[in-house]
DNA sequence: TAGGGTTGTGATACCGATAACACAATTCAA
DNA sequence: TTGAATTGTGTTATCGGTATCACAACCCTA
């Protein structure tokens, strides 16, 4: 345990047991044939010396680095918040380290984080990519050889494992639900259809309207980013609708946070003046204040069940066609919605 | 940019080009002399060939392997994940790679994930460490020659870079706000005095009421783990209390989440019955219902800053003695102390 | 007791890149 | 025009490990 300038090598732990590099590796290794005589001496220069294999010589020769790459649009998006803990809990349990990337929904970084590491030579990566155009990103991927899983989001025309929630369908509920209450007319903040959840979850709210024989006013859809500021925006171009919506379907819960500030700021109210349902629960502040009407998606198990889909690949456990794994989401009925009495 | 099943190396692409691998490496690295010929035509195979260096081959020579550490004790906490996204955020930006850890507060795991990144040779960590008793985990990086910055946290005994807000004013701020509302029995929800956070708020709390000149209740401080579990247990140890107290300060806002929960859970009122504040603001939930009073610490702050020091240390800017940033925190007076009407 | 098998260990090559040196070809100054 | 400096490129060794083969010492069986 004596404090070193340089790094200590598995040659300087031979030299002090008096063997060869290879017998150290053996002894490291475990397994291999090596005496027990020899085994202890070894065994007690490396804590002599402190020494620490190096994950990189290794991982040169093995072809393994043990390491995987997380990639999300948004790390402080509670929902992308909970994917990570999810995806790192199971990595480190399996041996992995986890480098975290965050894209901030931007593809020219997105394209050059996945080149990052491509360059680290992580076994895998899982990633919620920005949106469809992410597609050359993952055959480049593909082509390099590197696993991986898409979470929460699939991209058109890449066929892999992948995992996500049941966003029509969720879709569906929360309109209904809002049909149920009669409503009418049914705003929908949303952002571009080349963002797979978007698009699910803008078809759910077509079939909706329609399975309660409504049509679709185009005017009472605004695209917008999926953030507050998005949110706000978009719910600002509502108000000064002729016929404001009486109530909004926001594709998200960051977003329904900023159409509702919007709301507030014209002197209107939420749920009276306009009622409010969205996708995502935000953990803490439900404990708080459980206002919001949301499709909650199981956001941790989306990172667990997507890095064991990974780990299943790179670990040769899966072999085959792609598998698609969808979560149905949970309903969670609170104030915002109007169905509850203050 | 063909599919290639084995990984293309520098040495393939020298065969292509026709030159030396070392020809290669002189085109990647740039600056080195190479006829403008010659270097087109590596270029030209690189490209075909989808090369991607190895950063793994690169960084054993170079003893470099630009990567980091981000270790926390809690991605999911809403604080900590804005640490994360500004160590993030800097860190891509100097051309560096961030691998998180978290340590779910827990020693041993703390233990293991350090070793880990020795492992892998990471170039610096930065880290918010479990409590004091980290000590000898950050004793052993220093053994190794890494550096490391501290976050959020200090560690008795270890003198390093470290940047934290001010804990003792902001908690003095805070329970001088409550005495001033005309509270006198002002609980204290904290987690154990080895965390420095902890130790820090405690004595700004017996500072604030020792400058009113009242003495220190004993009773009216409760132990327990820094989550909404520990201050909902808490809590309702308070609500036993012959006299409970008519204010609660919790060490932070998942502690005060928690005590909120318990208050209401026994039919009381927050701020009526009992008021609140805490450390740390909730993101999300402040936009939707600034309820909660808090002393707000810039965490994305800590993060960035965190991650620059450990940089400048790295890259040499920055050597001699520890460096010490303290950062202000930010009082916000919402409703959950009672100062507001509702 | 000779031949084949096992056991414990070392020697050598190599993973994929680069540092350091070598050297032929070219350019330049005197 | 000739020796010195410069330029462009290759060779070799090396980073820190491990795969592979080699081999001496010992064991056993027939």
């Amino acid at each position: 345990m004596a404090g070193t300038a340089a790094t200590v090598t598995i040659k300087d732990v031979a030299r002090l047991a008096g063997v060869s590099p290879m017998t150290v590796s053996r002894v490291i290794n475990g397994g291999t044939r090596v005496s027990p005589a020899t085994r202890r001496r070894v065994e007690d220069s490396i804590s002599e010396l402190g020494y620490v294999p190096s994950r990189l010589a290794r991982g040169l020769i093995r072809q393994k680095t043990g390491t995987l790459a997380l990639i999300v649009p948004d790390v402080a998006n509670p929902f992308f918040t909970l994917v990570v803990r999810g995806a790192e809990d199971v990595a480190r349990r399996a041996g992995y380290r986890i480098i975290l990337c965050d894209t901030r929904a931007d593809l020219e970084l997105e394209r050059e984080v996945i080149e990052e590491m491509i360059a680290h030579r992580v076994e895998g990566i899982a990633i919620a990519p920005v949106s469809d155009q992410s597609r050359p990103h993952l055959e480049r991927l593909r082509n390099f050889g590197i696993e991986f899983v898409l979470v929460d989001r699939s991209v058109q025309g890449i066929d892999s494992d992948v995992v996500f929630g049941d966003n029509a369908d969720g879709a569906r509920r929360l309109v209904k639900h809002l049909l149920d209450l009669g409503h009418r007319r049914i705003g929908f903040i949303v952002e571009s259809d080349d963002v797979s959840t978007a698009r699910d979850r803008h078809q759910g709210y077509r079939d909706a309207l329609h399975a309660a024989g409504l049509e679709v006013d185009e005017t009472l859809i605004e695209r917008a980013p999926a953030d507050p500021e998005g949110g706000s925006t978009a719910m600002r171009r509502f108000l000064e609708h002729e016929h404001t919506p009486t109530a909004v379907f926001a594709v998200n819960n960051l977003v329904a946070l900023g159409a509702i500030e919007a709301v507030r700021a014209a002197g209107l109210d939420v749920p009276d003046d306009v009622a409010f349902v969205c996708f995502d629960d935000i953990e803490h502040a439900s404990r708080l204040y459980p206002f919001l009407t949301v499709m909650s998606q199981p956001a941790e198990t989306l990172g667990t069940i997507g890095t064991q889909l990974l780990l299943d690949r790179i670990e040769g456990r899966a072999a085959g066609p792609p598998r698609i794994v969808v979560l149905p989401a949970q309903f969670l009925i609170r104030r915002s919605c109007g169905a509850l009495a203050a």
